[in-house]
DNA sequence: GTCTATATCCGGATAGAC
DNA sequence: GTCTATCCGGATATAGAC
C-alpha cells in the first residue's frame, strides 16, 4: 500500500465536512465561500474538489448523515412498552441528540432553502420518517386513553419545535444541566398529551 | 410641489422593501442579490441604492420593522385581568399575527447570523422585550398559584419555539381554520401550565 | 493529494448622463 | 428618480505542474 507524498485522505476528507459544517452553521452556507473552508482545514481551495464534487453536495451530505444518523439513533434507543414510556424515552432521546449536535441541527434546519429540488425531497423524507415516530407514539397513546391529543399532526409539529428550538437559541452555558434540560422538556410534554 | 419626470418614489420604495422581503425568506439574504431585487421591482439595481444605503441596512429596517410592528400590536392587544386570561390573549395573538406574516418571521428568526455586531443588538433587545411580556405573564400566573411553572425561562422560550415555528412549517392549504389553529395551541399551552 | 494559475462569471456599490 | 457603464473584488470550478 504505497502512499504518495503528501497524501492525508484519511485527515482531509473528514476535517472538510467538519470545517464545513461549523462554518455553514455560523454563517449560513451561502456567505461560507470554498476558499473559507479551505483556509480552515489548511488546503487551497482546489484541493476540495477532490472530496466533494461541488458546494451543492457538500452541505447535501452533511445534512443528509445528520438525519441517518439521527434515525439510526432513534432506532437503537426506542423502547417498547406503554406509550407514556415511549413518549417519555423520544423526548429524552431528542433532547440529549440535539443538544450534542447543535451545527448539524442548526444546519438540518436552517438550510433547507439551499437544496437543490431533488435533494431537498431526499431531506424532507428523511424527516418526515423522524416525525413519524413521534405522531406515532401519539396515536398510540389516543387509542390506549393514555393521551388526549386533539390533533396529532399539529401537536407532533409543536412538540418538535418545542423540543428542537428551545436550545438553539439556549445558552447552555451550564445554568441547567443535561438532564434537568430533559426532565423540564418531559415535564412540559407530558402536560401537553395528558388531560 | 412639482415633480420630476419618471419620478416614482411612492411606489419604488414600498415595491423594494416587499420585494426584499419576499426574496429573502424564500432564498435567505446572502443568497439574493441587490440586481435580483431590482429585477423584481423593475428597476436596476443602482437605483435601490435611492432607498438604501446598502443591503445589510435593507435585511436591517425589514427586521427592525416587523418586530417594532409586533410589539405595537401588542401593545394594543394586551389585556388587564387574571394570568389565564392573559395567557390565552397572548397566545390568540401571537398565532394570528405570526400565520398573517409568515415571511416577516421566517426572516425575523433566520436572518439573524447576517446582521452586524450593531443591527444584531438592537434586533435583539427588541425580541427580547417581546419575550419578557410572555415571561412576565407566566410570572404572574405563578405568583398567583393559577400556573405551575418550574422554569419561566426555559417555558417561555418553549413556548415561543412551540407557538412560532408551529406554522413555519405549517402548510396552510386550509385543513385547519386560524381559529381552529389558535384553539389547538392554546389547549396545549394551558396544559403546558396547569398541573 | 495538493498546489498554482486561471477561466468565467457574478457580487455590491458608485459616477455621471438624462 | 432612473439608467448605463463601470470599478473592483470575490465566487465556483477546472487544468496542469509537482
Amino acid at each position: 500500500m504505497a502512499r504518495k507524498t503528501g497524501s492525508h485522505a484519511e485527515i482531509t476528507g473528514p476535517a472538510i465536512r467538519e470545517a464545513a459544517l461549523r462554518l455553514f452553521a455560523r454563517s449560513g452556507y451561502a456567505a461560507v465561500s470554498m476558499r473559507e473552508i479551505a483556509s480552515e482545514v489548511g488546503v487551497r481551495a482546489g484541493a476540495l474538489y477532490l472530496y466533494t464534487p461541488d458546494k451543492q453536495t457538500l452541505l447535501f451530505d452533511l445534512m443528509r448523515e445528520h438525519l441517518e444518523t439521527l434515525l439510526a439513533a432513534w432506532r437503537m434507543a426506542k423502547v417498547e412498552g406503554a406509550p407514556p414510556e415511549r413518549l417519555e424515552n423520544f423526548v429524552r432521546f431528542h433532547v440529549d441528540f440535539h443538544l450534542e449536535r447543535r451545527d448539524a441541527v442548526f444546519l438540518a434546519y436552517m438550510e433547507l432553502r439551499n437544496l437543490s429540488e431533488d435533494n431537498f425531497a431526499v431531506i424532507e423524507e428523511l424527516r418526515r420518517a423522524y416525525e413519524e415516530e413521534l405522531e406515532d407514539i401519539l396515536e398510540a397513546g389516543r387509542a390506549t386513553g393514555d393521551f388526549e391529543v386533539a390533533d396529532a399532526r399539529v401537536t407532533t409539529m409543536a412538540l418538535i419545535a418545542m423540543l428542537t428550538g428551545g436550545h438553539v437559541w439556549y445558552r447552555s452555558g451550564g445554568r441547567l444541566s443535561r438532564d434537568a434540560i430533559q426532565k423540564i422538556y418531559w415535564d412540559l410534554t407530558r402536560r401537553m398529551v395528558t388531560k
